[in-house]
DNA sequence: AGCGTGACGAACT
DNA sequence: TAGTTCGCCACGC
C-alpha cells in the first residue's frame, strides 16, 4: 500500500477524461495539501496506463514535463495525441481550454 | 529518525 | 533568452 497522498492523487488522475488534461499544481491544490513537487514524485511510481492514465497530467505552463513510462516523454506526447490532443513544440495545443480540473 | 531524491514552479542572474 | 537557485513535500533507503 502505497501512502495515502499518492493514492489520492491516483483517485483523481483516474477522473480526467478522455481528451482532457490536469496540471501537478491543480491536484496538489485540489487535495489542499502537498505540493506539485510531491504529485510528480507520486505519478513516477503509478502502475501507469490503464490503471492511472498519468500521461495527461502536464505542467501549469501547457509544456509536457516529465514521463517515467514507456517512450519516456515522446511516449507520453503520443498518448496525448492519439487522445485527440494536440501537442506543438513540447506544448499542448489549447490548453487552458481543454485544462481539466478536479471536483474540489 | 534523518537524509537525499525528484514527472514542479516561480524568482533570479 | 537560457541557465541557476530556492521553496516546496511525499517517499525510499
Amino acid at each position: 500500500m502505497r501512502g495515502s497522498f499518492t493514492e489520492k492523487v491516483f483517485n483523481i488522475v483516474k477522473q480526467i477524461p478522455e481528451g482532457r488534461v490536469s496540471a501537478y499544481s491543480d491536484i496538489a491544490c485540489a487535495l489542499s495539501r502537498g505540493s506539485a513537487r510531491a504529485v510528480g514524485s507520486a505519478l513516477r511510481r503509478s502502475p501507469g496506463m490503464p490503471e492511472v492514465p498519468c500521461h495527461r497530467v502536464v505542467l501549469k505552463s501547457g509544456r509536457l514535463g516529465g514521463f517515467s513510462g514507456p517512450g519516456g516523454v515522446p511516449g507520453k506526447k503520443l498518448l496525448l495525441e492519439r487522445e485527440g490532443v494536440r501537442v506543438y513544440s513540447g506544448r499542448v495545443a489549447e490548453f487552458e481550454q481543454i485544462r481539466w480540473k478536479p471536483a474540489p
